[in-house]
RNA sequence: GCUCACAUAGCUCAGUCGGUAGAGCGCUUCCUUGGUAAGGAAGAGGUCAUCGGUUCAAAUCCGAUUGUGAGCACCA
């Protein structure tokens, strides 16, 4: 049973919403009493319980936990009863100076300013008031003492704003009984499990080396099988779908990027210019800056740009599994999740406008499939646009509010039209336009964008990119960005999770382990593994050592899903005994047998085995 | 980048009050030739992340650095 991750608290049960709501007030009243003279920020309800943050006085551990939830406990046994009260804005405001509480009260005046609140609520319970909507339990007797844990210390900013202060943040998970408060522990330890820098590590799939560089994973033998797998999954899908393979280097020289215009926008996520002098002829000394490229755009431009284009070659669609290299901020750098060298299932596609729709519809398409191959089923499409609010918007977005609006509207429409669920996204759009972004959780809780669709209406005007129309005149044309087998790192870290490590035969790193019952079936046992590797069939002999239980646990530990035993009784009829991962049951079938099914299963791409 | 925590053998971890290092797995060798989740024995393996400080004495206390984790911010 994965981790489950719940929807939206608009959907949460109103009863549950109340009893978390309560509880952070009961929280924060004990944390005021251990921690004296601090003072509050926000503390609402999340998904599987609350949080409150805290300016505190003096530090808080997670030491600390069982003496603040004693106290919470106690609180809730003195049924300390909820009372509302409502103040008009200057009593409102004066009680939070009286209170000393700086943020709320900063909070309290920008309620007042920006919404035009004149009068704001308070809840009391017992001695403890907090400004604060509601709404909450009758008494503190209606929270379970038992459906209740804190969870971890963690710093936050005040308002999510990094200039701001940092806060401490004490999270919570919050339930209606004990049983569901243990059940999600227990889901979410079961999650912990499958965390792909666990399983990585376990199944020798990548590891990190700090003399390579953080975020810069190795990738090893196991691993690279399961790249490459995927790669030939896309490259099969892409040829199907009329596109073309390209290849370009990784660098390029600095002024490309000042012409794309991802210098300004985007120097700080990138590595810094190499700077290069050169000894001319005549004794002089050029300089030259070459980057890392962040993006592979730039260069699939320059091929559309190398030769003159008529609106009779659109859709021109290039592909590349390209590598790229971004500057992560060394916090947000995470396992192979977030990377700062990664290679990506790129491409993109130069088409006119009337042709974006058609585009976006066959690369929803060929999503479609490469999900349903990969059994993927829980993401979200989520349609991302800039924020014209933002204060930011001048660097953090390409400056032409009309191309904005119209390239939004082609893409809502779109989405309208092919009726497909979708969030919104403010803020969200890429710095060149807006996108349609695949998310998918990971164990851990957290939605990551794993695949992308960018509509790009700004860079191919930038480098000058033209084709000539039916009418003879030069036309700019847009792009297409798209990576829907996102890049190796992320697909792969969300594959081992969503898999559990266990991959689907096609995607295992070893197909098949023959396990021998004694050394002397161990001809027999190399004659299974030639045969199937002439065949392509990743299979391999089990050491010859161990006993046959001990082969066992170390093919089961290693969650190969194919396991064969054979010993006389195979030998003799030719046959092998097999035994599927996860499975109790064997079966013994003719090597020949065997031999087709698997070919099947692995030329399927199936998620099981295809017995016959 | 920020807050907090953590860093001991290849891996997972123990190490009390400061007195110079332990287990299991894995690895190597030997014995065992075994039919369904760990057969037995022996051995090798550590500059306790790095640097500095306190101390007669530091894995242990203090500081800095690097790395990792959770969360925040960021995320093309």
């Amino acid at each position: 049973m994965p981790y489950e991750h719940q929807g939206d608290l608009a959907t949460e049960d109103e009863a549950l919403y109340r009893i978390r709501h309560s509880l952070a007030h009961v929280l924060a009243q004990a944390v005021l009493s251990v921690r004296e003279g601090s003072t509050l920020g926000f503390g609402p309800p999340i998904r599987d319980g609350f949080y409150y943050d805290f300016a505190l006085s003096e530090p808080i551990t997670d030491e600390d936990f069982p003496e603040i939830e004693r106290r919470m406990r106690k609180i809730l046994k003195s049924g300390q009863r909820f009372y509302r009260e409502e103040l008009a804005r200057d009593e409102a405001l004066s009680r939070l100076d009286e209170m000393r509480e700086p943020y709320k009260r900063e909070y309290a005046m920008e309620l007042c300013e920006k919404n035009g609140l004149d009068s704001l609520t308070f809840y009391r319970n017992g001695p403890f008031v907090d400004m604060c909507e509601g709404p909450h339990v009758d008494t503190t007797k209606d929270i379970p003492r038992d459906a209740f844990k804190l969870r971890s210390v963690a710093g936050a900013y005040w308002r999510g704003d990094s200039d701001n202060q940092m806060l401490t943040r004490i999270y919570a998970w919050a339930f209606s009984t004990k049983d569901e408060l243990d059940q999600h522990v227990k889901a979410f330890e079961e999650a912990q499990k499958r965390d792909h820098k666990k399983l990585g590590k376990e199944l020798g799939i990548f590891t990190i080396d700090n003399d390579i560089g953080r975020g810069l994973p190795l990738w090893l033998p196991n691993g690279t099988v399961i790249r490459d797998e995927l790669e030939k999954l896309a490259k099969e899908l892409e040829f199907k779908a009329g596109y073309q393979r390209v290849a370009t280097p990784q660098i390029a020289k600095q002024d490309l990027f000042f012409q794309t215009g991802h210098l300004p926008y985007y120097a700080d996520d990138m590595y810094p210019p190499m700077e290069l002098t050169e000894q001319t002829q005549d004794g002089e000394v050029t300089r030259e800056a070459y980057m890392l490229r962040p993006m592979n755009c730039p260069h699939h431009h320059k091929i559309f740009a190398a030769q003159p284009r008529s609106y009779r070659d659109l859709p021109i669609r290039l592909a590349e599994y390209g590598h790229v290299y971004r500057f992560e901020e060394s916090g947000a750098v995470s396992g192979l999740l977030r990377v700062r060298g990664m290679c990506m299932n790129d491409a993109h596609i130069y088409c006119s406008e009337d042709q974006i729709k058609s585009e976006f519809r066959a690369i929803m398409q060929l999503y479609d499939e490469a999900y349903r191959i990969l059994g993927l089923e829980s993401y979200f499409l989520r349609l991302s646009k800039s924020d014209p609010e933002d204060p930011k918007r001048k660097e953090k977005y390409v400056d032409n509010p009309e191309a904005w609006l119209r390239s939004e509207d082609i893409l809502t429409e779109l989405m309208d039209e092919m009726g497909v669920d979708y969030v919104e996204g403010i803020g969200e759009a890429a710095f060149y336009g807006p996108k349609i972004d695949v998310q998918f959780p990971t164990v851990t809780g957290r939605d990551e964008s794993v695949s992308t669709i960018q509509l790009d209406f700004a860079i191919p005007e930038r480098l000058k990119l033209f084709y000539i129309g039916s009418d003879g005149q030069e036309h700019i044309p847009y792009c297409i960005h798209r990576a829907p087998l996102s890049t190796h790192e992320r697909m792969v870290a969300y594959l081992i999770e969503h898999f559990a490590g266990a991959f689907p035969t096609w995607l295992a790193p070893v197909q098949v382990q023959v396990l021998t019952v004694s050394e002397q079936f161990h001809e027999y046992g190399q004659q299974i593994v030639d045969r199937l590797r002439s065949r392509f069939v990743r299979a391999e002999l089990a050491p010859e050592s161990d006993t046959v239980s001990k082969k066992i646990r170390q093919g089961t530990v290693a969650k190969i899903p194919n396991l064969l035993i054979v010993g006389a009784r195979e030998e003799e009829d030719n046959t092998v005994t097999l035994r599927r991962y996860g499975v109790r049951e064997q079966v013994t079938m003719p090597l020949g047998k065997f031999e087709d099914s698997i070919l099947q299963t692995i030329n399927c791409r199936s998620l099981d085995f295809l017995a016959g």
